[in-house]
DNA sequence: TTTATAATTGCAACTGGTTGCACCAACAAT
DNA sequence: ATTGTTGGTGCAACCAGTTGCAATTATAAA
């Protein structure tokens, strides 16, 4: 669904402020920081307020239209309808990996059948060690 | 292998100020935030100034010796040698249901497969539905 | 012991992000 | 058209957590 009728669903406005946010993430393709955000709405509208940026972020990951991802020390934003995958770094080069959607398929299964617990892995970072650094270290 | 000699083998020190912390957290038994451990850090010894606690927890997990989790809207640190778990909190009641820490071997396996990657998960703390409600919902 | 080196802390200033609140805009009911 | 209600924004004060730096401590070399 997209952003404008989950909003429109649940009796919230789509602001012109909240437009621009949208537009900014969805543009950049994704792995903007809150900050980069914000920079950005105030190049094309200098008056929005940061409070505004920040309540908006947390308003869009609650509705499930971004998703905010821990990047090392700091938090990403990734639009929601963008192409799906998960992110592998390496700890000790830094390098990204991309990683293929559905190696969390096991998991989500197994947690439904143990728990009956329903959960979606999206957009995951995650921390370890690359083949090349692992055979070095 | 234990904190103090971790430590001691990357030239560190095992200050009071650090014994204090690391036995707060051991004796929590896990998930207390940082300004809880702060809190409990003045209650024992008022001179030790925040920014050293806040130091010594992102030395500590960055040593492996705590896990730092991301639990709803904060930050949990659960010490690395208490009982492996990981945890399923429900997004509708707020209910945590303990979990199993083997349903992420199979991912560890695959990744590991797949890209050579080598990743640990640790003390994972996952947001969806419980049972109930998903039958309600 | 004396000196050099590196680790650690406390302090104070700073910053990213949050919160309470008054005002404003959209919309529905009368 | 008027009123009532709800949602959204800007503003300013606030707070948790960070950072630079000087003073302190432990350790090792001379
Ligand atoms: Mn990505
Ligand atoms: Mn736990
Ligand atoms: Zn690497
Ligand atoms: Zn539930």
């Amino acid at each position: 669904m997209s952003c404008t009728t989950t909003l429109k669903n649940k009796g919230l406005k789509l602001t012109p402020q909240r437009r621009l946010i949208l537009n900014i993430i969805h543009e950049s393709g994704g792995h903007l920081t809150a900050e980069e955000i914000l920079d950005y709405v105030h190049a094309r509208v200098p008056g929005v307020n940061k409070s505004t940026v920040y309540r908006t972020l947390e308003l869009l990951e609650e509705l499930g239209c971004v998703y905010k991802s821990e990047l090392g020390d700091r938090f990403i934003y990734h639009h929601a309808e963008e192409g799906h995958h998960h992110h592998l770094v390496c700890r000790a080069c830094g390098k990204s990996i991309d990683c293929d959607e559905d190696v969390f398929l096991p998991v989500e299964r197994a947690l439904d059948k143990k728990y009956g617990f329903q959960a979606h892995f999206k957009h995951m970072v995650m921390s370890g060690l690359c083949a090349e650094c692992r055979d070095k270290g």
